[in-house]
Order: structure tokens, then C-alpha cells, then sequence
DNA sequence: CGATCCCTCCGTAAAACTACGTAGGGGTAT
DNA sequence: ATACCCCTACGTAGTTTTACGGAGGGATCG
């Protein structure tokens, strides 16, 4: 009978208050249409990108973040940094459609609780926000197996790009060759021979497409 | 008082028949919800890809086909073209993350009635269903743009893939090399030569990474 | 049957990319 | 000042991709 909910008497106190962060209006109404109804999910407000979220953060204090990554103006990894500095404790579920290894990698340790795929259904929806509200972390099937396979390794290798590389890489995605990219950058052929092999060690991706593919799941173009 | 519903008199008799076609559980469990309470539209039926929804279609008959674009087995785009052939006047709304140009032309070239994107709010989807239902043409702002510039070269060059074809690519954008692709499909490395230069002919596009772009964008690979 | 399209494969040559190394200059942090 | 990282650039070599050409077998359609 205490104010304060715990996460043991969750169910017969104050619904666990949710934020949505996704930059699709549609997907939104989808998601808050699903918690209407249910009483213990409660949506207490909307973001459409990762700096509202943090505003909206700020202002009222959600139980749980459900965030997309792919977000215009702040994508979900930068947000959910910004999130775990500022609240530590605050567990944030990832929504996304992507299911790439070095993606969900990057995002767990970025300090994500759980990671779930836009293909589940709306009640595995609601059973990994009630899971990570209550401290625990929740995987959609298959990306845990991504999780443990190479966690050795990739733990301690897989190293941020620096912003020259970042560019390069965008034009590269974009569909630039290296001489293209080059002369748009104003340095040397061999420069941006080097940059690109610097980003292929560094991600561990050894084709050009793959390259391209890399950059377009973390939202370096269009 | 016919049992007939024409679109004049729809709004006093039955709501417009949707066929809900999207991969994600999420998505199509939104827009249902919001047309639940809404007595202009009803969900008859929902689909996960296009062989599902051509399936649906031919054993109840929709008014309006609602239909996302990437989706595994068939997408979008096939699923349009086969059910502009078998059933001409069906009206098909396309619903899409995309805005590319290359993209919308393609769509409304196989004959989409209309085309909103993911953004949209939930207000302007039942309007733009309730215009193509009464057999008119939709399409996001932005969208109708990008459909009158470049029109006139645009709509004799743009050649479709080969299933083939698309499979190489689809590898390809995966990040596989021509050596992988042809270890995986059992062919010779020349012969996927020979797919990845008529595919580039064909899209215009002469870089691997340029490629990848596309695929991803085309929803044919993740 | 002829025409056409698709899939398959090859030759040749140039261009681009990949892989590994080295290295100087500039900035920054300790 | 020393160490470190980033950006720049080059050498060399091997591999892959790009670009152009031709060609045979199989399926389909008129």
C-alpha cells in the first residue's frame, strides 16, 4: 500500500509509463493503440526523434523507453547514449527492423536493455517492456543467438570510425568510387584508399556493398 | 437502398473492404486498431506478402488493397503487377518508408492507385483509402512532386530485373563477392559477371556499393 | 518453325579495389 | 616533452570488379 510502485506490485498499482520514440506517426498510433486497452501499459507521451525524447525524458519521467534507431535529427544509438549517461537506471527497449549483428552488438553496449524486432507480435511487445521494466533484459528470438556468438571478440574490437572515415564512408554508400570520392573530398585517391581500408578492419566488412549496406542500417545516408 | 455499395453512397451503408498487407505484426496491428473504431473502413483480412495477400484476394474480395512495399517471398511491387493483371479496376494503396523517385515512378507505372508514406498520420491513410476507393488517386505531399518531374524520360528506360538477376543482387547487397555468389547459387564466377553487368545496365548504376543501395532500398535484401 | 528471352559461360583488357606495409605533420592529452 | 590519435600520402602486389565483346542451350510464344 506504499506510493511507490515496485516492480512486484506493478500490476495492481500505477501502469508502467511509456515512452515512444519512432519517427512514423503510423507506427505510433499502432503501438499506443495496442496499449489502450491495456492497463498495464500506459503511453505518457511521443517522440519523433531522439532529441524530443531526451526533452520529453527530461520534463516527465518515464518508467521505460521503447525507441526506434533509425530517426532523423538523433537516431536511437546516439539517444540511447544520451540516456543511459543521464539515467543509468532508466531501461530502454530498442525497436527495430534491422537484425545485423554488429548493429545489436553496438546497441547493447551502448547500454540498451533489450532489443526487440518490428516482426513480433504486440503481446511479445508487452512482455519485453514488463520484462526490462522489471530489470531484466529482453531479446526477440534470434537476436540473442547474435548476441552470444561472437560476444568474445567483439567485445573489445569493434572500434567507433572517426569522423573523416565517417564521410568517406557515405559517399562510399552513396555509390562513389574512390577517385569520386576523392576529388569531392579534395585529397588523395590513396588517401581514401587508406580510409576505407581503416574502415574495413575496423568493421570487420570486406566488400564495397557490404560497406554500403553497414552504412545504410546505421543511418549514415538517406 | 441497393445492396450494392456505390462509393456515393458509402458512408450510409457498407464500410470500404481493407486488405491489410505489411511483414510487420506491429504495423498492420496499428492500423487495424485505428480503423476498428472507425465505421467508414473495416479490415477484412491481413497478409504478410504479396503470395498471401494475392491468396486473400482472389477468395474475398477487397475494395482496396493496402500494401507495404518491402516484404519477404513477394513484395510490393510484384504483388501489384500481378493483381493490376487479374483484377484491373482493384484499387492498391501503396504504403511506404521510401521516397525515391526511381521508386514511386516504378510503383504507379505498374499501376498503384496511390502511394502515402510511412509518415502519414492515421487521418490522412483513411482519406487517401476513402480517394482511391471512390477511384482517385492518392499520394503523400512530396510524392506527387517527385511523380511530375522527371517524368518523361523517366518511363521508357526503367527496365525490370530478372528473377535471376534480383537474386544476384540480392546476394550482392548482402556484402557477398562474385565468388561467394557463385559458390552459393552453383554457378560460374563469370556468370554472375555477366548478371551484375546487365543488372548495372539495366538500374544504371555502376558501382557495387551503388548496387547495394538499391537493393536495400528496392527491400529486397534485410 | 522462327523469334525472343533467359540463363549459362567464356576471352580480353582496363580500371578499381584489396591488402600489407611505411611515414610525416598536426593536434591533444598526460 | 612524450605519447597517442587522426589525417594525409605513397609503394607494391595481388585480387576483384568493370566493360566490351561473343555464344550455345532451353523455354516460351506466335
Amino acid at each position: 500500500m506504499t506510493e511507490q510502485a515496485s516492480p512486484s506490485d506493478r500490476s495492481v498499482s500505477a501502469p508502467i509509463k511509456l515512452l515512444l520514440v519512432d519517427d512514423h506517426p503510423l507506427v505510433r498510433d499502432g503501438i499506443r493503440a495496442r496499449f489502450e486497452a491495456d492497463e498495464l501499459i500506459e503511453v505518457i507521451g511521443e517522440a519523433q526523434n531522439g532529441q524530443q525524447a531526451l526533452d520529453f525524458v527530461s520534463q516527465k519521467m518515464p518508467d521505460v523507453v521503447l525507441m526506434d534507431v533509425s530517426m532523423p535529427v538523433m537516431n536511437g544509438l546516439e539517444a540511447t547514449q544520451h540516456l543511459r549517461h543521464l539515467y543509468p537506471t532508466m531501461p530502454v527497449l530498442i525497436l527495430s527492423m534491422h537484425d545485423s549483428r554488429e548493429y545489436i552488438q553496438q546497441l547493447v553496449q551502448t547500454g540498451a536493455s533489450g532489443y526487440v524486432l518490428k516482426d513480433v507480435s504486440s503481446d511479445e511487445l508487452v512482455r519485453a517492456i514488463q520484462t526490462v521494466y522489471q530489470g531484466g533484459s529482453y531479446f526477440s528470438a534470434g537476436v540473442s543467438q547474435m548476441l552470444f556468438q561472437g560476444q568474445v571478440q567483439a567485445s573489445e574490437q569493434k572500434q567507433a570510425l572517426t569522423p573523416r572515415e565517417e564521410t568517406v564512408l557515405r559517399h562510399l554508400a552513396e555509390g562513389s568510387s574512390n577517385k569520386e570520392i576523392a576529388r569531392a573530398l579534395d585529397i588523395s585517391v590513396r588517401t581514401v584508399e587508406t580510409h576505407r581500408q581503416n574502415i574495413k578492419q575496423k568493421l570487420d566488412i570486406h566488400t564495397a556493398a557490404g560497406l554500403a549496406r553497414y552504412a545504410i542500417e546505421q543511418g549514415l545516408v538517406s
